[in-house]
DNA sequence: TACCTTGATGTCAGTGGCTGACATCAAGGT
DNA sequence: ACCTTGATGTCAGCCACTGACATCAAGGTA
């Protein structure tokens, strides 16, 4: 992951250079091509210029190569709830960290729709989405915890709180493009409130 | 599914009746005793008296063996949904479908442990539960539109009402055995209540 | 009775996801 | 000159899952 930040400019060693970043980019081209089922992990190895046998060095397996991004998000959103002042209510902090990931997003949205338009074609990957949500729901509710925040309430606010970031992204990824993923999660904020009574 | 409920008292074809059930049961005993993934098909197949494909002409894969009871969830969900009065908020509408499903699970406590043990372990299963969780959300938010709730109410208010129940099994399962689901799911919802503001 | 249809099951061959074991070979240090 | 490291390639193999075809009791029909 750190790896393939660094920029090379010559060939530094044997092989190309981001072999990762490669695999993430053929497969992603070949999903969006080809569908999901259809597309093979040595047909994905050989776009990148290797082998399957690398393809899952890289990857656990042909759906994770779709799901690099989760940990930055991971990181970003127990930072934020960390970093909130102890004067905000465990629902503001969740907020807080939801509204910090919306730039990561804007500045792709397209690649979020293709993406997307991949995931919503399989339910094998939506399973896989389900689990980084579910797995980012537990991490953000260990960062309340650790804020102070007891049992069920942290968990409860947690998994809410990614249920309003699935809507609100929903809402996002198909409606117009003058709706940033912001206004969505605010809009979908304050129907929770408002509904949850 | 209408099929394995019937008794049968004598050998009323070629083959023992219940192949599905038969096959229910001799997976989780086995995913029990060895683990979900020490475990193969041909051997669950072998010890329903079956063969590994008679197994995939009941069960789409591996996985879904364990999941057969969603489907009674779902009607049970909008059933009450759609039979709920008119003069009841949304909220209430799922919290009363929620309190609904109550019984199926209090019934079988030890069975949903065992099963719930065998899923704890291994990241594929909770993959499936999660998108049989999602689904049944989906489900619950279409119950919802009926009803007239606009979105993207709707679908905030069914997710949310996935994490309450999530959180709350979570506590039934691992708890003592003196409280109830039904006691679990009331103090989620009112934790949630006070806590989204 | 003889025949036909139906449907759950068995058999077999094949694809593809995924893994373990071992080989290769440039880069970088000693 | 030598060694270590680490990303990659090669190969054999397991197992989940599928399509195509065969089997054969049950139940209806002529």
């Amino acid at each position: 992951m750190s790896a393939t930040a660094i920029a090379y400019d010559r060939a530094m060693s044997r092989w190309e250079p981001n072999a990762r970043v490669r695999l993430e980019e053929a497969a992603l081209k070949l999903y969006v091509e080809r569908g999901f089922e259809q597309t093979t992990v040595a047909e994905i190895a050989k776009e990148a210029g290797l082998t399957e046998r690398t393809f899952f060095r890289h990857f656990a397996d042909k759906r994770e190569v779709l799901f690099s991004g989760s940990a930055v998000l991971q990181e970003i959103l127990v930072s934020h709830v960390a970093g909130s002042p102890g004067s905000a209510t465990p629902m503001a902090a969740v907020a807080g960290a939801l509204g910090a990931t919306c730039p990561l997003f804007e500045e792709r949205r397209e690649h979020a729709r293709h993406r997307q338009s991949v995931i919503d074609t399989s339910p094998v990957l939506q399973e896989r989405e389900l689990l980084k949500l579910a797995t980012l729901g537990a991490a953000l509710a260990g960062a309340l915890r650790e804020r102070g925040t007891g049992e069920p309430a942290a968990s409860l606010l947690a998994e809410t709180g990614i249920a309003v970031f699935r809507v609100a992204f929903g809402c996002w990824i198909n409606g117009s493009d003058r709706r940033t993923l912001a206004d969505h999660l605010g809009e979908s904020l304050t129907e929770l409130k408002s509904a949850v009574r």
